[in-house]
DNA sequence: ATGAAAGCGCTAACAA
DNA sequence: TTGTTAGCGCTTTCAT
């Protein structure tokens, strides 16, 4: 497609100018041979003089390194992924990495298109929240070329090093936290099946309801899919009971704006009629309506965290695979209807 | 830093696997010579016995195309700059070119940096939204290479694509409609200055003004910057007026978001005691208190027609550059004091 | 219609 | 201490 542009400042062209072999011109640039220092002041004056860089492709066609690793996410536009993005780039760039984007909006087919573009690519490494059933893909992969963490969702079991958060026990501390305030019938929206958060969360719900003895009614249960409208949706399937709940636990804070519009649009109130709590913090959680009561995950430093496991990994490629669960928390504002007492 | 891993599948183990050289293997990938339908069908099942992917390095080095581009912006937490991000991404992607993201806290040392960065990559293009006074950077690209496209901020006099929003006239109308509510003491709060998105709605600002008759007065401008913590600063800066305005445009949603906080922080109200209109639309300003009448733009077109654009002059150098302006849309809701009446 | 071989720009082993 | 050169995997001209 781009057409062949003209040649740029090779090494050899340094070299020349600073009356040198390429060899040398290599070796200041690398710092890893001797080089006298009058040679090496020649040859840094040449590269400024010619403002050269050196051209990625030959370096990595030799090196095999490319300094650059894949985030591979299923959307970026959901601000739990956004802020993610921002913790990766951060380290990434201190380390004169650069980082690729993909969105996968949960299909596999994507992910393997990203997965094979970043292969090519020959990226340093990978940091991905991967689809639901995606496994296969992964093991094929050649996971010893790339180094792969996994976010948001465990592939722990399958040896690969994991940023995620305790799902089960945020949830369970979300649905006490409703239940301690009153509510008997504590409706859930799910999203998508058989990635970890969805299934850690509806463990730690249902783990809250039977420690204080209420019974798991499936009815109460949708299983939606994380997007504004999948939280309309889901909050509408359950609003739509003749025996509606009490309370709302959304599992994600796209999720729970879709719920807000739903419960105003059947004329219900929140906190009132509908108390409303959800994973995910948002920097304007403050100004909503209501202030929202959630479970917060610390998603700029999953961002981090993940980025740090990596290049710990690239230094080090045996080194045991390692987990790190980080914690949420429960802000309580005004949604959960705390603030009613 | 990363080790060197075992040597992978290349265009020699697959004409080796099907017997036949590897000008013929490189034919029928790149579909450019005719080969016989026998030996590209056995080409074709080693290629994917073996599971063989191209080096990118190699090709790369021999083509000088990257297949890939970068987007360079000042936060990709910014929900602006988040959907554009998207938008860029999904035809980047549809196209089979991957996104290499880099945020610059409109620093333009980092700008510097990355730009460094993306040329030794030699990406085949990048969609930037440029700091402030950064141009002699630029100018000093090797730009015949690199296709350049300037985001949300104008570098068309420099003879580069620009997509951009109609700054002036969206900011003429936020103003007049503050106007035709009755208000003569309106609040500006700017994000940086130099930028072509605070230059022009700021023009917008007073022409709207001096359309009505009502006197620019410098005081009611505080210069800030598009954070919340920059919103919650300009908007204390005109609050504590002795006179203080009663309403206030902020020129970016995440400075709204700040105002807002400082609004209730003094123990005012939105709209009753202070009007507010702002730049940038939210996903959930319909659940935001008060819901924010804004002057939405349309982010994630933004970010397609650049990447379009992109393209197109990948295909092109030579055309002549141009200038998208994309328009603006008013969105009345509460925030405004326009459901007062 | 297919293959041999040069060469893209760089690094690193080896020579001098 | 510095330079010569092979070769990374691919594309493409030129022979055959």
């Amino acid at each position: 497609m781009a057409m062949s542009p003209n040649r740029s400042v090779t090494i050899k062209d340094v070299a020349n100018h600073a009356s040198v072999s390429v060899a040398t011109v290599s070796a200041v640039m690398n710092k890893n041979k001797y080089v006298s220092p009058e040679l090496a002041q020649r040859v840094r004056e040449s590269i400024s003089a010619l403002s050269y860089k050196r051209n990625s492709f030959a370096h990595g066609l030799k090196t095999r390194v490319s300094y650059s690793i894949g985030l591979i996410v299923p959307d970026i536009t959901n601000p739990f992924f956004t802020n993610i993005a921002r913790g990766v780039e951060d380290v990434a760039s201190a380390h004169n990495y650069s980082l690729i984007l993909g969105n996968t909006d949960e299909d596999p087919e994507k992910e393997k298109k990203y997965l094979q573009l970043l292969e090519s690519k020959q990226a340093d490494g990978l940091i991905i929240a991967v689809t639901a059933r995606s496994h296969e893909y992964l093991q094929s992969l050649p996971i010893q070329h790339l180094a792969l963490i996994s976010i948001d969702r465990s592939l722990f079991d399958l040896g690969i090093d994991t940023v995620m958060v305790d799902n089960r026990a945020g949830a369970r501390t979300a649905v006490e936290h409703l239940i301690a305030l009153g509510h008997r019938r504590i409706g859930l929206v799910t999203g998508i099946r058989g990635i970890a958060p969805t299934e850690e969360r509806l463990l730690g719900y249902t783990e809250a309801l039977e420690k204080h003895g209420i019974a798991v009614d499936p009815a109460l249960i949708a299983v939606s899919y994380a997007r504004v409208g999948g939280g309309e949706r889901g909050a509408m399937q359950l609003l739509a009971l003749e025996n509606r709940p009490t309370a709302l636990f959304m599992m994600d804070g796209t999720m729970a704006i879709g719920a807000l519009q739903t419960i105003a649009k059947l004329g219900l109130r929140c906190p009132e009629d509908i108390a409303l709590v959800c994973f995910d913090d948002f920097t304007w959680a403050a100004v909503m309506q209501p202030r929202l009561t959630v479970i917060d995950q610390p998603t700029y430093e999953i961002g981090q965290q993940s980025a740090h496991l990596l290049f710990e990994r690239l230094q080090n490629r045996k080194r045991a695979p390692r987990e790190i669960r980080l914690q949420t928390q429960l802000i309580v504002r005004e949604s959960c209807g705390a603030m009613l007492r």
